[in-house]
RNA sequence: GCGCUUGUAGCUCAGCAGGAUAGAGCGACCGCCUCCUAAGCGGUAGGUCAUCGGUUCGAUUCCGAUCAAGCGCACCA
């Protein structure tokens, strides 16, 4: 139901074609109290045209006006307020919810098409950090609601599997590895060895003549370089995925750089048939001047492609084997510039897609306000972040609910929804400082707040089951108190939540939601005792179940469980 | 120096396409468990919306300048 076209249609009648309907549409608002209605309608616009005060048009029209879907049309001040009828909007959201369940929300905005998401990407023998996460849990989420909204989201880890430094790793552990060390702790371990080539080298140059002797062996196939190529990331690879595993989230490809090698010559070949690549400083380069560009770097001096080379393999790659609506990337605000130039060599070369890449930015996390950095020494590791969530959460289900059926599944489902929620909760783009009190935090606008709230209805409902409520299409859920209306509102705004949320790429917006919902849906049952037998109790149940199934679908997009009780 | 991002309560942040007394959470102080889990609910205190201009009937919101912070600025990704 479009209120506000019914609320322009009766504006437009009152009147009498002073202003343009579409005009009408835009200037119609939501009051920011609910005691000044569901929407307003300023009357300052036509104090000129009417020459009246704007108080005495909106007395007029208030007059003039009267809609079956609302009880009330109130001028107040200069504005015309609108009260929506709470009974019958109560009956229409509730039923719609509980036909619809978790499929409530749902639109087709995407048409089925196709969008690949470059997504949390880390690098191979390097732990992952704070900064993945973000990354990860970001994609993750938006490609949830992208699915929502009928895309076909493919989510990609474009893994850091190549370069010299494997080089240098190889040299290392050659060096000083073992086998059984490796298996045993492998990311720590090819990190020790990484980090130690790196102290050593200083003294000793010449190692870094035997790692670029070993890079270029990988890079022709030799046969002991590629094997430890291949068990280097195979058993980085195993770590990622206990990660990934207790973060919940999978992805539908682990190409990474390594799989562009062979299709980087092409995109070479096919700059300098357009006649794009010049030399500069010995190096290749499109130069990207009209643009307001610094020049893409495509080969370096020595011959050797770069960064941009590869992303523009996969581009390429990527439309034609998705011919996707849109494409994503998941990478910090840091690497805008590289987008930019990504997209700018795409146009360059014609491909007018192009326009349909997205970079999607996210702020940085720093720790005492200085740049995270592997080799200071200042790294987060998320997993020890994320079984440091879930040791606390275990220790407020022994304090709050010791009796709790499965404390070590909800202690994981409550200790890792608040680090991903927490990283989801405000604009991508906020940089924050870490730290852990404050994303392990249960109480205040958090995802177990949201758990919470959500548990509570849970058990609401398990106690409504056992009476005999059953629920039917023909009940009336004509719900008209104000606890229950703020509740009501929120559960009606969800689609619009979600649409936001896809067209911003913005999982914040949900986050978000689910917090006001959840701070509703507490006020609500702390006031209004749901279980007591009166004409409203089927009602009032089914409220209840409403919120549970919308804030359950909320989590979900978010990537967060839900547990039934904590 | 140039570019991008950001500047709202002590701290962390909302405020959707400009509109009615600027909202939450945390922290501080004060209340509420014979009542569906107190990870909750209620109340008090706390703001010249960085500064200065401009557009407008009206600007926290749009535009410009200034100041401050973060990030980036060719052979790393």
């Amino acid at each position: 139901m479009n209120y506000k076209e019914l609320i322009a249609t009766a504006l437009d009648n009152a009147l009498e074609g002073q202003l343009k309907k579409e005009t009408i549409i835009q200037t119609i608002e939501k009051p920011k109290s609910l005691a000044l209605g569901d929407f307003a309608f300023p009357t300052f616009p036509l104090a000129k045209i009417l020459r009246k005060a704007p108080q005495v048009i909106a007395q007029e029209i208030a007059a003039k006006i009267s809609i079956k879907e609302f009880e009330e049309v109130q001028a107040v001040g200069p504005y015309v307020n609108f009260f929506l009828d709470k009974r019958s909007y109560s009956d229409t959201i509730l039923h719609q919810i509980l036909a619809e369940r978790a499929a409530y929300g749902n639109q087709d905005l995407g048409q089925q098409g196709k969008v690949p998401i470059d997504m949390s990407s880390p690098n191979i023998a390097k732990p992952i950090s704070m900064g993945h996460l973000r990354s990860t849990v970001i994609g993750n989420s938006i490609a949830k609601i992208l699915a929502k909204t009928n895309y076909q989201p493919v989510k990609i880890n474009h893994l850091g599997d190549w370069g010299t430094q494997f080089g240098k790793l190889i040299e290392a552990y050659k060096l000083w590895g073992s086998e059984e060390e490796v298996k045993a702790d492998p990311i720590n371990k090819l990190l020790e060895y990484y980090v130690r080539f790196h102290k050593e080298d200083v003294a000793h140059p010449e190692l870094d003549d035997e790692a670029r002797a070993w890079f270029k062996r990988l890079e022709d196939g030799d046969a002991e370089a590629i094997t430890l190529w291949k068990w280097f990331r195979s058993e980085s690879l195993k770590s990622f995925m206990r990660i990934y595993n207790k973060l919940g989230v999978e992805f539908d490809s682990f190409n990474g750089e390594a799989f562009y090698n062979d299709k980087m010559d092409e995109v070479v070949t096919l700059l300098e048939k357009k006649g794009l690549l010049q030399e500069s400083r010995g190096a290749q380069i499109v130069d990207l001047s009209k643009y307001n560009l610094n020049p893409a770097l495509i080969k370096k001096t020595d011959g050797a492609t770069l960064y941009i080379t590869r992303d523009l393999a996969a581009a390429i790659y990527r439309k034609r084997t998705y011919d996707f609506s849109q494409s994503l990337y998941v990478v910090g605000n840091e690497q805008t510039n590289h987008f930019k130039q990504l997209k700018a060599v795409l146009k360059e070369l014609g491909e007018d897609w192009s326009d349909d890449i997205h970079h999607i930015p996210f702020g940085l996390i720093t720790q005492g306000g200085k740049k995270l950095s592997t080799r200071a020494g200042r790294v987060i590791l998320l997993d020890e972040v994320l079984d440091d969530a879930v040791a606390l959460a275990k220790k407020q289900i022994e304090e709050k609910n010791p009796q709790l059926a499965d404390k070590e599944l909800v202690a994981k489902q409550v200790g890792v929804g608040a680090v991903i929620f927490h990283d989801l909760k405000n604009e991508r783009m906020n940089n924050f400082d870490f730290d852990l009190e404050e994303v392990v935090r249960f109480e205040g606008e958090t995802g177990p707040y949201v758990q919470y709230a959500h548990a509570r209805a849970m058990s609401i409902l398990r106690k409504a089951a056992k009476q005999d409520l059953n629920e039917t299409k023909s009940a009336a859920y004509q719900l008209n108190d104000e606890d229950a209306w703020e509740v009501l509102r929120l559960l009606g705004s969800f689609s619009a939540i979600i649409k936001r949320a896809v067209t911003e790429y913005e999982p914040s917006v949900v986050a978000k939601y689910s917090l006001h919902l959840a701070k509703s849906f507490n006020k609500y049952y702390a006031h209004t005792k749901v279980l007591t037998s009166d004409d409203q109790l089927i009602a009032r149940v089914a409220l209840v179940k409403s919120v549970a199934v919308v804030l359950k679908e909320s989590l979900r997009l978010l990537g967060v469980q839900a547990p039934v009780e904590m």
